[in-house]
DNA sequence: CTCAAAACTGAGTGAGGATGAGTTTTCGCA
DNA sequence: TGCGAAAACTCATCCTCACTCAGTTTTGAG
């Protein structure tokens, strides 16, 4: 956090840019043929380095797949949840829709997911921070939606969000597992399931298959 | 299919013995020092025989993972799963509590989850088994508690209990990725969201903090 | 007893992730 | 503007492991 008493002088211009050169190389590479096919040396030659330079900056293959998994998030998934708390269900269908289509990356998600539970895994951190963003996140919504009388007002907002996530993560998995389901359908769903949404709708409304099925 | 056409006479009689004394080893491995460290050639030597033994009966290492887990589920798992329809949230709980205890199958098992996404894994068609029997499982005690008026008659029992499973195997994950919250407390809180067990009770008890938080 | 299939083995192979000891490049500072 | 220390980079090499191969031994049905 000093300038002064460490010697250290902190990374060069070009290093930002390698980095982010190697990264994308990890990303294509799990875009085009999944996350299990990434090497070191393949990746480094996609890059235009050497397998040392790529280790240098990222110190392990796991790094490396992290770094894409961020990279890939930065692109395109952030978007329509850090801002809006108005969010719809349809909002978050179209998203669902949009990363089912990316089944490489979800993929990797989970992949990392199931890795990160080892003591010291490079994914940790980011994992944790994701969560507890779309946690926060998806509890503003709630707590939204209960203003605006669509959530049950006696939800715990983050207790809320929390489950839903996992749910999502799980159905994820499952969806990966054995794509026989609708993944939107079941998420959206849940979402209603958890959040009440009918608590003042009375019983026929819930009875009706297209909710409550 | 049939005894005469195929010149296969099937697997002898020491086979199956064997083939549990390695599933066995791997099981050890794991519970003693985490799935990572499992390796082929430990494997053999803690089962008393050689590496290519090993993998004659386990075509990949993955195979051998899967195997301990499937022991794993025999042993303990399953009781009080498939019997009893009746089930209360007091033996969900003490169910949760007992696997808490055993982090290192949890792991495994998330893992495994996590990997079985790629293409022919082996562990695909465990874990869609163990999953297809979980489904039924809870639907059958969903079914039997909207008999019983603890659950909204409304519901989808086979939906619900897919759900609350996506939900188990998220939030396993985030605990083992972050242990900071009650893993029971919350699937316990979960299945009564889900099975909309307060449907009856009116708002009052939904505003309890003890049941909406 | 026979013989084919199953079970087992020892010796290897190769992929691929990492490392270490250097060389070259950058850039704050005098 | 050039010095020097840290950062960036490279080459060769190492090493762990999963997996294979070419056999030998064991099993058990007929």
């Amino acid at each position: 956090m000093s300038t002064t008493s460490t010697g250290s002088r902190g990374p060069y211009a070009r290093s930002t840019e390698r980095r982010r050169s190697i990264a994308r190389a990890v990303l294509d590479t799990v875009l085009e043929e999944g996350h299990e096919r990434v090497t070191t040396a393949g990746t480094a030659r996609r890059a235009g380095t050497s397998e040392a330079t790529a280790l240098y900056h990222y110190p392990t293959k796991e790094h490396l797949l992290v770094a894409a998994l961020e990279l890939s998030d930065e692109e395109t998934a952030l978007r329509p949840f850090t801002s809006d708390p108005a969010m719809g269900l349809d909002d978050l269908r179209a998203f669902v829709d949009t990363t089912a289509e990316r089944t490489h990356i979800m993929r990797l998600h989970t992949a990392l997911l199931g890795r990160a539970t080892s003591p010291d895994h490079p994914a940790q951190e980011f994992l944790s921070r994701h969560n507890r963003e779309a946690v926060a996140h998806f509890a503003r919504v709630v707590r939204h939606r209960q203003r605006a009388g669509t959530a049950h007002p006696g939800l715990d907002a983050v207790g809320v969000a929390r489950q839903f996530l996992a749910t999502w993560d799980g159905l994820q998995a499952q969806w990966l597992l054995d794509p026989s389901f609708d993944f939107g359908d079941h998420l959206v769903q849940a979402f209603r399931r958890l959040t009440g949404q009918n608590w003042m709708e009375g019983r026929a409304v819930l009875l009706d298959p297209s909710v409550g099925m």
